[in-house]
DNA sequence: GAGATCAATATTGTCGACAATATTATTAAT
DNA sequence: ATTAATAATATTGTCGACAATATTGATCTC
């Protein structure tokens, strides 16, 4: 009766102790800067000291989370020179992907991006400030997929926490701060155009206006 | 008497267990795709499983290892797709770090550059494979380091393992397999110029140059 | 009263044992 | 003999306890 190895048990506590770890940090739950007690973490995610450390670890890599060996393990601080590194490297990343996958995009793939950018504007519509990041998130997933270069679509999954934890941060300061709802819209034009190098010149601008809307509230939140 | 916090206690068994396990799977003496039982890798670096573990996850973040839960963890394989993603992925991160860094060379940097070069170039002639691996590598490094992204780097010295690898395996299958005296003559030359583009262009053809090199043994051991 | 020295407490690092799952060996049925 | 079901074993996942280190608090000296 059993469903056996039909199912080969994907699932490990430790994984979901990171999916719940990553979504506390992203909500702002546990502050910017703060120091993470393990037993009381752990204790609070009902689950062993030891699983918690596995989950920490692979946050840590990431950069979620600092950690000192002897000294403890802290949130990530908010900062402008890290915000600064981490969209100048996203703007690299999603160059090369572009450059990987623009032969192979195709009617389908362009159906899709074009699904995504509505959802995003849906979300925006609907004044739903997290769904309008998740839904920015992924359609900027689309050119990694696209890309088909499993390196990069990596690098790009351990970069993207790293943003959503400033989006939400941002969202939460002043909580009218979700992207705009035309942003993308030339992004998706030339996306689905044939200038590859008008694309590239084109994210520039369009990460450093994002790097600006982002950067915005840390003046007003963190002095340093 | 005790130095106290002086030193602040920077060595954890779980890093140096990571170390030692990464030297094992770098030497070849654990062999590609084969399993890693815990308790014996474990008994034989002389710590606990929950060590290793934790040792372990780390590598498996950068992909030296292959975590499938429930069923094992598994030395990486050989790949002629993967590495082709690693030189792929490898040259637009040096480009990106060309690009930081390019107005931040000076001639204390450049001398530097210069001195790895030579010291490349004397393990080479000393016959010291192992020695003219590191040696490349740190010759790479430079770039990363020059460009003050941390995240770049980051991302270098996640990838650079996997490289190692290759080399490493390489290295092992025919034993004279090292970089070739002048491989990198154009290379400085033009790091040392004042022609960003050209450098550039010069990286994909010295990175498939590599490629090609580290490939073709590939054909001869493993042919799937 | 400020600073240093030492004891007490708290927190992280490491370990060995138990539970859950997968793999292998055995048996039974056709 | 081959396959399916089941028992036995091996391996990984998770836990609670102990050891090593850091932090806090108290005592002492000047």
């Amino acid at each position: 009766m059993k469903s056996q190895n039909q199912t080969p048990s994907t699932d490990t506590l430790k994984d979901r102790t990171h999916e719940r770890l990553q979504e506390l940090i992203l909500t702002g739950d546990l502050v910017p800067g703060s120091k993470l007690l393990e037993t009381q973490v752990a204790a609070r995610l009902d689950v062993s000291r030891a699983t918690l450390r596995e989950a920490m670890i692979r946050l840590s890599e990431i950069g979620l989370l600092v950690n000192l060996p002897f000294r403890g393990t802290y949130i990530r601080k908010l900062d402008r020179v890290d915000l600064q590194e981490i969209y100048s490297f996203r703007t690299g990343l999603e160059k090369m992907a572009f450059q990987f996958g623009w032969d192979k995009r195709d009617l389908i793939s362009l159906a899709d991006l074009q699904m995504r950018n509505e959802r995003l504007c849906q979300t925006i519509s609907d004044n739903d400030a997290f769904g309008a990041i998740m839904a920015e998130l992924h359609l900027h997933d689309w050119c990694y997929e696209l890309s088909g270069h499993s390196l990069l679509l990596q690098s790009w999954e351990r970069l993207k926490p790293n943003l959503q934890f400033y989006f939400a941060m941002h969202q939460k300061a002043h909580d009218r701060a979700g992207p705009l709802r035309e942003s993308h819209d030339e992004y998706i034009r030339l996306a689905k155009g044939d200038n590859l190098d008008e694309m590239l010149r084109h994210l520039e601008d369009h990460m450093q206006q994002g790097l600006q809307n982002t950067q915005s509230f840390l003046d007003t939140t963190s002095p340093g």
